[in-house]
DNA sequence: CGCCCCGCTTGACACAGGTCAATGCGAGAT
DNA sequence: ATCTCGCATTGACCTGTGTCAAGCGGGGCG
């Protein structure tokens, strides 16, 4: 089984002035309220790439000042905190496009840890001034409210008491939307993560995703061979997630 | 066992002009960013109480348009979703003082049902008004985000796998220390809801609630008789609760 | 007053998934 | 090439909790 060939992020684009990144879902939102407008100006101006974090690197730790939020430029990030018995509790993977580090906004400080699974590039948005802007921008307050709002809709996915299927389930389905979001393949993607950050996401023991896995394959629902996966049956993985995914 | 001697709400207070309510927690933030400022009689104004709601009877429900945010001003709520199945997950109980509806910032549409456990009176803040408020208001735009953040962390309440005992447990010290912050006692309250209600929320069966209860009762952990409850050892609960809220 | 219904409790049993242990296997280091 | 380490797989077993079924009791209504 080969690699699918790596394809350069479609949406990414590095050089045009003000360093503006189009990846970031604040994007939408500048162009919602107008893009071009002077105003504007004052938000491309914010946007700083950082990075390369490199695999196991930390982009930043429970109780660090919060100051900016990130989008994901490319990579994957993993956010996680560790429970009272030290155990570590995935609670979201950020693919390029997506927002990390909103849950910070009401305390001023991160409440998790975020961790580059590979080598990730973000665009940070300093936070001071885009509150600031959007005070003035309606478009770009309603986003901040709507992403706040997704990331909630997003906690609900571990909520339920799910079998290990449909968490499995809705989890690759979730994985190949975001994916398509993104204009990469929908049905065949590499795993960034290990199947333990996947069980620590689920909830589930490592060895019950490897044994879900299995039975995936044997079901003809997917095909997976170490980090590649290609889903082979998309429809019958979406009725196993409909309970999950709520539809 | 005699139920708790009822005490009036020590925090709602009706009669003062401008119909301001400050059981609400949006009382707070216009605190905050200064009381008595000539723009906050606008927000004084809004405020509208509606009610009462009989045991049983619908505050909204999924689908419904959104067009305000509202604040517990008695009584307790209960929203819920039912999934795929038809089954009813609780989202979460709203006692006196906590504001429902936030989730439906984004998508201007009540992403779930909300239901009357007794008698139930509310304040209503028309939502358009107040967030155009907010633009020039910067205290309540952060009061807002704090809100919409702390709804992210009860969700977290029941992503991880916890155990029935812990669920039970946190659950309890949850409604205790609500209780406390609005001057009700810690330690001896009335459960507003069904253990059916209970079971759907910490996602466990009916039966398994009940027999946690037993279990905690024979430990000296709690006395409980029907819909009253006393914690007889605070201490212990918060022990077993520690890992899920994450202390 | 007595009936019924619904919420609650209790017991017996089954099974999904966790835990423990052993092994496989690929990638990077030497 | 070989060693080694960490991730992954597989099997055997066990336990917590769901499910099913039966029974209890209080409150509302006729």
């Amino acid at each position: 089984m080969k690699n699918p060939p790596k394809r350069p992020n479609p949406i990414a684009d590095d050089g045009d002035e003000f360093r503006f990144c189009s990846t970031c879902a604040f994007s939408a939102a500048c162009l919602e309220s107008g893009y071009g407008k002077p105003e504007l100006r004052e938000l491309h101006v914010l946007v700083e790439h950082i990075g390369p974090f490199k695999e196991g690197e930390h982009i930043f730790r429970e109780g660090d000042e919060f100051n900016a939020i990130a989008a994901v430029r490319g990579g994957t990030v993993k956010t996680y905190v560790n429970d009272a018995e030290g155990r570590e509790q995935v609670q979201g993977f950020f693919l390029p496009g997506e927002v990390i580090g909103l849950s910070a906004i009401s305390q001023g400080r991160y409440p998790c840890n975020a961790v580059a699974l590979d080598t990730v590039i973000l665009c940070n948005f300093s936070f001071p001034t885009i509150a600031a802007l959007a005070a003035r921008l309606p478009g770009l307050q309603a986003q901040l409210f709507r992403l706040l709002s997704q990331d909630i809709g997003k906690a609900a996915l571990l909520a339920g008491n799910y079998s290990a299927d449909e968490r499995m389930a809705a989890f690759l389905i979730s994985l190949s939307r975001r994916y398509a979001a993104r204009g990469f393949s929908p049905t065949r993607f590499q795993l960034t993560m290990t199947r333990t950050d996947i069980a620590n996401y689920l909830r589930l023991a490592a060895e019950s995703v490897s044994r879900v896995f299995r039975r995936f394959q044997d079901d003809k629902l997917i095909r997976v061979d170490r980090r590649d996966i290609e889903l082979l049956d998309v429809k019958r993985l979406e009725v196993l997630a409909r309970s999950v995914l709520r539809e």
